[in-house]
DNA sequence: TGGGATAGCACGGGATTTCGTGGGACCACA
DNA sequence: TGTGGTCCCACGAAATCCCGTGCTATCCCA
């Protein structure tokens, strides 16, 4: 199991919408053969996960076991998990150029951070990001984390 | 599980953000391979903990044991235990580059202390560590610890 | 019990490799 | 022949490794 740990930055190319995955990160991303990744957005962030394609799909496994593959939630699901995303290998400098929606989405340009959590990572805007943080942490003030 | 006992001074390379891991501490720090290690900094205080990665990520592993990580509290757990922290691997010497987001929230310059607290220990400015331990030894007055 | 040899540890400074990044070449497809 | 995508090469910066040195603590033996 892969395990994405601590937060980098990094820049985002704009010129060619490229991106180079942060050595700490490429190293766990296993598989067999090509490095192949998924991304998607967020679903309520301005960011973009990003996971190992084999571990994206045993989780997405594991959603619908003893699901009907002809049943509604089945294709709900579906529709949600594997419907929106976008498989990507990457070079062999270990970069990806990113879908221009997924860029959009997450405001890409200039600085960016890559953040770990776990089984996979985030993308964000560097400022987003920061703010984001910010906003988070002061929620959590009293907590026992 | 490792024990990190007492306490010892050391020092702060300033030049090149480089601390040497006390040899005391140094030999509890097991683990396959390489010996890693998690650096965080403390929420309410100015120092940083150290922690066998091992260890660490068996705090972690229990704390999301069960939830999918697709849902919302493994994403936040994760950016709390996981995303904040830094993974350091000890050189030959035993010696680790400090991240400076953590030498300035711990005011690293000369003299440092490194204190044991069982599970992990903590890295502290040796002029604030006295500080500390005089208020919080004051405070105690009258107790039977 | 004192003194000298030895080994381990902390520390400083170079040398080497890796990583991130920009730009250009090549190929496929339209 | 243009366009988008992938691959390859080269450079600068930074992280990593690898030495040598001095000090301190330990051990051994007289």
């Amino acid at each position: 199991m892969s395990e994405f740990i601590g937060t980098v930055g990094g820049g985002y190319d704009a010129k060619k919408g490229r991106i180079s995955v942060p050595s700490l990160f490429r190293s766990q991303i296993a598989g067999p053969g090509a490095l192949e990744i998924i991304l998607r957005r967020s679903r309520h962030k301005r960011c973009i996960e990003v996971w190992p394609k084999a571990d994206y799909m045993a989780e997405v496994d594991a959603r619908v076991e003893g699901l009907s593959k002809l049943s509604a939630e089945y294709q709900s699901v579906m529709r949600k998990l594997v419907g929106k995303i976008h498989t990507l290998t990457l070079d062999p400098d270990g970069r990806v150029v990113m879908p221009k929606e997924l860029a959009e989405h997450a405001g890409f340009e200039g600085e960016l951070q890559f953040s770990g959590r776990g089984a996979y990572f985030e993308i964000w805007n560097a400022a987003a990001f920061a703010e984001e943080e910010a906003r988070l942490d002061a929620e959590d003030e009293g907590g026992d984390v």
